[in-house]
DNA sequence: CCTGAAAAATTACGTGA
DNA sequence: TCACGTAATTTTTCAGG
C-alpha cells in the first residue's frame, strides 16, 4: 500500500462533501481522469481508510424521539463489551470511548422514557451514568487541515511507500516495515491462542 | 409534500448502509422499480430530510492529531455564536448543543496543543471548558426503529398528506396547516427585521 | 495514469392505475 | 398522485498502451 498523498485527501475531502459527485468531476478537479480517481477511492477502501458511503440524515426535522447525551461509567462490565452492546443499539448514534474508560455516547429516545431505554441497554450490569438532554447534534465528515498519515499499528510511526498492509482477521493494519509487521503478527496470534 | 411511509424509511436505511448502492437493487429490497426510488430520494433530498451524501472515514488509521471531546461552557457569548464558530472549525467532527446551554463537541488536536487550539477557538470571548481524551469514535447514520414523521416547525404537531412545507432562507420547514405556516412566517419576519 | 469502448446506472418522459 | 417501462444520457468499469 501506498502511503497517502495530497490527491488522495483532496479526493476524501472532495467525497465528504458529496459522496455521490461523479468521478470525473472529481478527477478534474484533481488533475485526474474519471479511472484514475476511481482506482485510488478502491484502494482506500480496500485499505480501510474510507468505511464506507453514506447519508446525512437531517433528524432534526424527524420525529425521531429527543437527543440524549449519555456519560455512562460500568462498573461491573468491561468497557469494551459494552461499547459492543452500544454500538449495536438502533438508537445509538455518536460514540465515544474517553482515556478514562467511560463510554459516552448520544442517542433517541421517546420523551420521558430514556431511563427505560438505557436500563434496557444496561441490563443485568451495574453501571453508572448521567443524561444530559441536547438541543442540536451536528456532524462534519471535513477531514481537516492537519497532516495526514496512515500510521503504524505497531510501532506508531508514519508509513510510507516502503510499508505494507495485511488483513487480519477481516480488519486491515498497515506497518512501517516487515519486522513491525511480523512482530504485530507473533502477538496476535497469542493473544488468539490466549482467548 | 406528502408524510414520510414505511417505504422512505427503509430507502434512507438502505441509505445509510450504503449509499452507492443502485436505486435498482434498493428498489428490489422495498418493492419498488428503480425510477420510483429515485423519486422517492429526490423528494427527500428537496424535503431536507437528507443533508446529503457524505463518505465515512476510518480517522483511527490516520495520523489526523488525537481526538478530544471538549465541554465548553461560554460565559462572555452566546451560545448560537459560539455554535456557529465552533462548527466552521476544520477539526471539529461531532457537536452537541445540550439544554443547558453548553456546547459539546469533538475534533481532532496534535499532542499537547489542544489548549492552544481551543484557545485559538474561543478567541477574545470568555468560555470555560473541560477536554476529555478520547480512545475511539464512533458514528452510525442508522435511524432506529422509532417511530419517524415530519414535524410541524410551529406547533410541533406530526405533518401528514394535508400538510405544507416552505423553503425560507434557503431552509425547508414543514407545517402542519397553513396557519402553522402563516405565523411561523410572521413571527420569523419580524425576527429578520429586528436583527 | 491516460484514452476509448463496453457495461451499468441514473434520469427523463409518456402512460396507466 | 404515484409508480412503471422504455429511451436517452451520464457514469462507471474494463481493456490496451
Amino acid at each position: 500500500m501506498q502511503s497517502l498523498d495530497e490527491t488522495d485527501l483532496e479526493i476524501l475531502r472532495l467525497l465528504g462533501e458529496d459522496s455521490r459527485r461523479p468521478f470525473a468531476a472529481i478527477g478534474e478537479a484533481v488533475g485526474l481522469s474519471g479511472p484514475a480517481v476511481s482506482d485510488r477511492v478502491s484502494r482506500l477502501e480496500e485499505a480501510g481508510v474510507i468505511n464506507g458511503f453514506t447519508v446525512d440524515v437531517d433528524r432534526s426535522q424527524l420525529q425521531a424521539g429527543i437527543p440524549v447525551f449519555v456519560r455512562a461509567s460500568p462498573q461491573s462490565i468491561d468497557v469494551a463489551t459494552l461499547r459492543e452492546r452500544v454500538a449495536d443499539d438502533e438508537a445509538v448514534e455518536h460514540l465515544f470511548l474517553t482515556a478514562e474508560g467511560e463510554l459516552w455516547f448520544s442517542g433517541r429516545t421517546q420523551v420521558g422514557a430514556a431511563h427505560e431505554w438505557l436500563d434496557r441497554l444496561f441490563e443485568g450490569e451495574s453501571v453508572e451514568y448521567a443524561v444530559t438532554l441536547v438541543d442540536a447534534v451536528e456532524w462534519h465528515p471535513s477531514l481537516g487541515a492537519t497532516d495526514f498519515a496512515l500510521t503504524c499499528a505497531e510501532c506508531g510511526n508514519t508509513v510510507d511507500s516502503e510499508g505494507e498492509s495485511t488483513r487480519i482477521d477481516d480488519e486491515i493494519y498497515h506497518f512501517c516495515c516487515s519486522s513491525c509487521r511480523s512482530r504485530f503478527s507473533e502477538r496476535y496470534d497469542r493473544i488468539e491462542e490466549g482467548a
